[in-house]
DNA sequence: GGCTTCGGTGTCACCGAGTGTCAAGACGCG
DNA sequence: CGCGTCTTGACACTCGGTGACACCGAAGCC
């Protein structure tokens, strides 16, 4: 973080980098508004850039592809989901701590639902934007397996319980966000989450029978 | 299977099939030839066509996309797990079944080795072919769901358990896969997997706690 | 105030993936 | 031989994405 000299303006961010939220802002606005109502395929980035009164060499300039702008509320998810875990307390067991750790997003988006929602939904029922929510979870799931290792103090290159239960924590998540959004935002994720975790908990807690 | 008439002439399939079949080869071995020798991004669809013998047009004539190249081998790996599973006796413990049925392409896999290393090595370290293999997974886990389903007849809509373990499933199937490309063939895919299982067990085989 | 510097921008040219169209050739059949 | 059918190559086109360059406006320094 470049504070040049002591600041005697206000605000902590330059007149500069507001102007590039703005943009933002408005780029996503503008895609939101033409991918929900059009589709995913009919809309070109073209149309997004115009829409948002830029050039679409400016678009690329803040996004790094068509699938990012939506994709991109999902990486605060990936890290809270990290985060989560390294915040609980060291001794509580792996189902309960995963539980957490992937709940504390998912109802954050039960919560403010509607937006939310039609987010989810966009992503899951557009295929290039599933593929590239599944790119994320691969690497959320790398970053948890990593977590996960430490946390237990097990080497990632001999143990496959971390890959094992930070999949598992992801496939709980994947199935939770499907099944709420199938259900329109009906259904609980809070609920949800318990009830797949209450089914992954044998495995997640039971002691390492894997260890060579 | 149009096995149009009497069939006098020798080989169930016609010139024009053969025909189209060695384009297919062609094809896929001038691709295998370059992506791995030069990596995917750095060969264009051009120059795997001219390579075969033929123009770029031809190329889209036959695959979907210049991943489908390589990923089409992934392709019978995925109906292969289901029609595993559908093949297991119905009395037999999840974990067992469903062990069987990732096991078998996995240790097929191993068998044959050089190539199908090469090909899984490939595409576990090139992002977008490793996002296909993603979207693939994600189908199959559908499909393993929804096999399960019925082989407990429990009801998708309802029960979390078919999709967890479906997903649970692949992720022993990911895991097995990764560790198998890291070690360069040296791992035993067969081994991998019945320590993976042995850890996802307790939670296949548990008595459903899930049903409202 | 003039000067430069620098980040953000638009324009344009370009590449590669992927698709539609059409005309021409190869094959099977009467 | 001549007639459909299937496959192919050539061409033009769209769209996602990138590189190069010129421009402008907001600081900074004198």
């Amino acid at each position: 973080m470049p504070y040049h000299h002591d600041m005697t303006s206000r605000p902590a961010v330059s007149l500069a980098q507001r102007k590039r939220q703005l943009v933002v802002d408005e780029l996503t606005e503008a895609a939101f508004q033409l991918l929900t109502a059009r589709g995913f395929d009919a809309v070109t980035v073209d149309d997004i850039a115009t829409d948002a009164g830029v050039s679409k060499r400016t678009f690329f300039r803040y996004f790094a592809s068509k699938e990012d702008v939506v994709v991109r509320f999902l990486a605060d998810l990936g890290t809270g989901i990290r985060e989560g875990l390294a915040a609980r307390p060291a001794d509580e067991r792996p189902s309960a701590a995963l539980r957490a750790a992937v709940g504390a997003p998912l109802a954050h988006c039960g919560d403010r639902g509607d937006r939310a929602l039609r987010v989810v939904q966009l992503i899951l029922r557009t295929p290039a934007l599933r593929a590239r929510l599944l790119e994320h979870q691969d690497r959320w799931r790398d970053e948890l397996t990593e977590e996960l290792a430490v946390r237990l103090g097990l080497d990632t290159r001999t143990d496959l319980y971390p890959r094992l239960a930070a999949g598992m924590a992801l496939t709980a998540f994947g199935a939770v966000l499907e099944r709420w959004s199938e259900s329109d935002g009906t259904a609980d994720p809070t609920a949800l989450t318990d009830r797949a975790f209450a089914v992954l908990a044998p495995s997640l807690d039971a002691p390492s029978l894997d260890t060579v």
